[in-house]
DNA sequence: GTCTATATACAGATAGAC
DNA sequence: GTCTATCTGTATATAGAC
């Protein structure tokens, strides 16, 4: 039994990723949970408090989940490779990155939600970049850059297209394969 | 003299790349033209017919752009750096790709923009595979689709921390340097 | 914690005068 | 081609009952 305010941000989080947080309001939410706008309200007074937990909540989960992914897999490559595959699934199911949307509506959120967004994105690169340290790389902060670079714009080409294959295409030059 | 229809175009345009195309109405393009929202329904019936037509209108004007670039430089390293010069402008704007923009909020738009974004992506995708053609590498194909979406995501993170350097740091392996 | 009811504002869109 | 006036629906948000 999921409460309410998971079934919120479960919602939220994916219609962000479909629509864009601008293309949806709390009357979707309501109407997809099965319960009122201001039940909503209760949990999230403003939309922007809504923004705010929703990319808070996946930077946590992230940050899990690249944990899990170190202690899962011995090599960098491996690891990479798991990221790929994750974000593979988002196509799947015709998503964007959150943060990725949330950064291409950027004049759209508040100051505060940008600088999470920043946040979220700063993590995932030092993430990267400590992948390619691990892999003996001597240029590992442009290699975090050039593959979060690729990975978001290969998730934007491959949902548009809806192949999942774009991804692991586009990041060929930084796993083996 | 610009005439209204242009003038509709370009502010439309510049808000769908800052806010997103959700992220305004036909009342902050009325107040920022200095005419009533009525005009604008006589020009674009409803916003569907809008944003098909700024898809149109930036396909044209890359198209063109991407033949003056040819016609300007001889080598396809140089026609590739103009491409990323072109791009980082956009970053000292604040703003993020049109049609990456449409990609992104790709379930809250029409089929028929959804294939006019398709559209845009096939044609540059195709030009930069011909630049790497003509720089003789083989796999053309693939090199395209690794610049093309480390463009896109690097203009996504460089405009978010307000770095143009961004661009050409991401796609380095691209370019000669 | 969820509801009803409501406030206020704005959305996209249209009819018809000028 | 641009306007006034208006329609209908929706947006975010709040007050207060249960």
């Amino acid at each position: 039994m999921t409460d309410t305010k998971t079934k919120i941000l479960d919602l939220a989080e994916s219609l962000t990723q479909t629509k864009g947080f601008n293309g949806f309001s709390y009357i979707d939410l309501a109407n997809g949970i099965g319960i009122k706008t201001s039940s909503i309200h209760y949990y999230f007074k403003t939309k922007d408090d809504l923004a705010a937990a929703l990319v808070e909540r996946i930077h946590e989960n992230h940050t899990e989940g690249f944990q899990a992914m170190e202690a899962g897999h011995d090599s960098a490559d491996a690891r990479l490779k798991a990221v790929i595959a994750y974000f593979q699934n988002y196509i799947a199911d015709q998503k964007f990155c959150l943060c990725g949307m949330m950064a291409a509506e950027l004049q759209s959120v508040s100051p505060r939600v940008a600088k999470l967004v920043q946040a979220y994105f700063r993590d995932f690169q030092t993430w990267l970049k400590r992948q390619f340290e691990h892999a003996g790389k001597e240029d590992a902060d442009r290699l975090a850059l050039g593959f979060l670079s690729g990975l978001e714009g290969s998730l934007l080409l491959g949902r548009l297209n809806g192949d999942p294959d774009v991804i692991p295409h586009a990041l060929q030059d930084y796993i083996t394969t």
